[in-house]
DNA sequence: ACGAATATTTAGACTCACACCAAATTCCGG
DNA sequence: CCGGAATTTGGTGTGAGTCTAAATATTCGT
């Protein structure tokens, strides 16, 4: 959690890992590449990578599973969605809207600004998008932690 | 002004595109290398297609200039930036932080999610980065037109 | 337990954006 | 008008994401 910057996947990397933790245990390839829409060889490849990268553990032909540094990093992916979308929707967004429009802006937020801005906002339990959980929050001032 | 979404220029060349609006007039291939720290010809290849696009033009050997379209895609550029500097300052960002934080993000917000946000603001004067100018705010809502 | 249907991976190729270098070209001031 | 400086051209490389086709593995029904 100390060493999270927010950038250590790409976006499309990143939306495949939040998935894979929603759907919790373990996720087949084709099932990714159905809920993105892309071929699956293309969702292989992708997991290979995220796999060299720590956060997945990928059996060949028997899917992926979440690391423990996966589930850390998927969890503040999480986080940060529901952190933008609590901005937008003091913007006057919708929840839905808000939801849809946090998740084309998040992938810029870094873990140091997402935190600041979640301090900032005292720490909030909810989003129009849910639960937000600070777990793995360690914003320095956040007392906080699980 | 209507059909800018926001996302017509890659976030590179449209960090040109505002420099080029900031210097004002002819601005040369060199200025720009020197000022983003990248090779001449990497500038004039992204000029050549800044100009494709009809933001800018281009005369060979003797720098850029905005067309009528770039001034404005510049402005809002520079409207954008401002906005989202604005919004960062409101979670506890000093206003370099901010400027600096902006730079990063800016480039995922549309032209209707800023609209939206600066007419959540009440089409705000100022923000830590300098004057917001509305001129081609078009937000549906807003009263202000230059 | 076998073979077909299904799922997955591998290999190769493409696009886009961005960057670089070296070579060619153009410009400009003495 | 000529040479140095600026600029453009052309060729290359990287990284991320995508696809197709072919190879391989798994699973299920009989």
């Amino acid at each position: 959690m100390q060493g999270i910057t927010g950038h250590e996947l790409s976006s499309r990397k990143a939306e495949y890992l939040k998935y894979i933790h929603m759907q919790g245990d373990v996720v087949k390839t084709t099932e990714i590449a159905a809920r993105f829409s892309v071929a699956p060889s293309t969702v292989t490849k992708a997991l290979t990578e995220i796999a060299k990268a720590g956060y997945i553990e990928h059996t060949p032909y028997h899917g992926v599973r979440l690391t423990p540094a996966g589930t850390e990093y998927a969890r503040f992916l999480l986080r940060r969605h529901r952190i933008v979308a609590l901005v937008l929707s003091r913007y006057g967004l919708e929840p839905d809207e808000a939801c849809k429009e946090a998740a084309k802006i998040e992938q810029c937020f870094s873990k140091d600004l997402t935190n600041r801005i979640c301090s900032s906002l005292g720490h909030p339990m909810m989003s129009g998008c849910g639960e937000i959980e600070h777990d793995n929050c360690c914003c320095p001032s956040c007392g906080r932690q699980g």
